[in-house]
DNA sequence: GGAGCGATGTCCT
DNA sequence: GGACATCGCTCCG
């Protein structure tokens, strides 16, 4: 059971997009049950502050997304649509909002406790584990009430991310997915020919 | 394999 | 009351 260095609080500390690049590649993992749930972070988007129409920051600080106002490093988990969850790791300076949306992992090792997770019978098709927003958070049990707010420099929260020295060999940028307002920035970013990367 | 659509809770105007 | 950083199902080819 391999551990490989947490990133620090001043990898967060940048703007959302150079974040959102850098973290390509890097492990998110999530302990569970005495388990590593881990998987390669393959997509994100990134999402910026008061000037970012899309963001949900874009209307100034409340209660609910008052997580990205703060320092980086920090997870931002909220719900949508109902029936989901979706993570972002908060960047930028405190004061200063700013996230990177995880959008979709390649599951690297408890693939069945994943699958359970996700109320699937098998491992057969391992891309509906996730890849996704929502997905990626039901197979890893991530949710609201327990993760938002969490630090994610730190072990002790049960969820952080490690680099394992891997290093993609080239990142595609592409528009965000699912939103109406500032649609056309190209704020997506993925690891290029992964299979694992949200349609 | 792709377009269309319903499910469903929370936030903010 | 409307919108929503989604998903999985149906129906059609």
């Amino acid at each position: 059971m391999a551990k490989f260095p947490v990133l620090p609080r001043e990898f967060y500390l940048d703007p959302p997009d150079i974040v959102a690049q850098r973290l390509l590649g890097k492990v998110l993992v999530r302990r569970y049950e005495g388990k590593r749930l881990t998987g390669r972070i393959v997509e994100v988007e990134a999402y910026f502050g008061l000037e970012d129409p899309a963001a949900h920051t874009f209307a100034g600080k409340t209660e609910r997304n008052q997580v990205l106002f703060g320092p980086p490093g920090f997870a931002y988990v909220y719900f949508i649509y109902g029936m989901h969850f979706c993570l972002n790791i908060s960047c930028e300076p405190e004061g200063q909002a700013g996230g990177v949306l995880l959008r979709a992992l390649e599951p690297l090792v408890e693939l069945r406790t994943m699958a359970r997770l996700r109320g699937l019978a098998s491992t057969a098709n391992p891309r509906l584990l996730t890849s996704g927003p929502g997905r990626l958070c039901q197979a890893l049990d991530i949710e609201r009430e327990t993760h938002n707010g969490i630090d994610v420099t730190s072990r002790r929260s049960g969820l952080h991310v490690e680099d394992d020295g891997f290093a993609p060999l080239a990142i595609v940028a592409s528009p965000r997915i699912g939103i109406r307002k500032a649609a056309e920035r190209p704020l997506r970013f993925a690891i290029a020919g992964n299979r694992f990367v949200s349609k």
